[in-house]
DNA sequence: TTGGCCGTGGACTGATCGGTACAAGGAGGC
DNA sequence: GCCTCCTTGTACCGATCAGTCCACGGCCAA
């Protein structure tokens, strides 16, 4: 069966570190409890993985680089400034609802990265940075947008990377209807009248 | 001399901690590594800390203790929603900005708290949330701002605590700058006209 | 000078760390 | 039946983990 696979059993282990990760740190997670999680002993285990650091890398980077390629397809799909905002922070905030293990541990656990690994995360999360930043830029030249301050990007991916913290997938508000909500704020603002 | 007695010793060591812990983890911070930055055998280190997570207690519990302090003061004072709301945000960027390897430890490794230590930092952070939640109800109950969805507070408790990651404290944006600029965007919006 | 005590370093504990080596197990092709 | 190769558990590596213990040193009071 497919779930036996040497592929799919890979996929399975990344996905439990995810968990084990978020809960208990990267450092904080040992490899034995990793391959006891995974129904393996610890040979069978890095049958799979390369090393322990490998499937940080692994989780961390395969969420920003699904979060990049979403941007790139947005930003040259022609969208109107609003529809394309509103588009990015749903494609997000869906994104981190669906993996918030993963991106726990990407918010918190980049710092254990090491050397190139930690480099191309980093590298990764900026370039997502910029796509923001020319969305908010194409914005300010349509005339759409009032010139805004550079550093208000980090506070807008701060209100939107947050949520990995405290999102309920099964309450009451979904991601679309957060994301909406959040940018009616930042495009309207909350004073009244 | 003041420095070398026992408080003061105690204070340096948790100073010293709150570095290491923001630039290696807790986890990844060894007893040993401590004691050596802070120029101590193992044992005399063990003589001011009770334990590594007694560090990691207080690193935490001071900064959002203080924090705390810090809105009850604002609203119990009086100040009209906006100054109320813009006075939150600047003390709570200051301090950020003031004692970012303390904040870096709250944010990325509260979770390695246990028991009590843990509970007690969760529901602080809780505490801070809900003043934030009243300083928006009270602009709400004047007129001042529009009805507001609450997990609005979420969206701005992200966008001022993200900071923590990235802001420069010798840039040339200073805290109650950047403060003013993330109120700007939020009660008037970014649309343009 | 003596006695007490705080501060200190380092040896030591048992457990766990990430990672490797290797031989047995098991299934499929011939 | 035999061979091969993927998968597996276990034993083992040296290093490090958090924390304890204790004896020595230096300082101060009497």
């Amino acid at each position: 069966m497919s779930t036996t696979s040497y592929a799919g059993n890979r996929e399975r282990i990344v996905g439990i570190a995810a968990e084990l990760f978020a809960r208990n740190g990267y450092h904080g997670t040992g490899v034995a409890e990793l391959s006891k999680a995974a129904g393996l002993g610890r040979g069978a285990l890095y049958h799979y993985i390369g090393s322990k650091e490998t499937l940080l890398y692994e989780i961390s980077k395969t969420q920003v680089d699904r979060m990049n390629a979403h941007a790139e397809t947005l930003l040259g799909s022609g969208l109107e400034t609003e529809d394309l905002l509103r588009g990015m922070a749903k494609g997000l905030l869906r994104n981190i609802a669906e993996h918030r293990s993963e991106w726990a541990v990407f918010f918190r656990e980049y710092t254990a990265l090491t050397g190139e690994n930690r480099d191309r995360v980093v590298a990764a999360r900026e370039r997502y940075e910029g796509y923001w930043r020319q969305a908010l830029d194409r914005g300010v030249a349509d005339g759409v947008l009032r010139p805004v301050p550079r550093l208000l990007v980090k506070g807008i991916l701060g209100m939107l990377n947050y949520t990995y913290l405290w999102f309920e997938p099964d309450g009451e508000v979904g991601t679309d209807e957060l994301a909406d909500a959040f940018l009616d704020a930042l495009l309207d603002g909350i004073r009244q009248g």
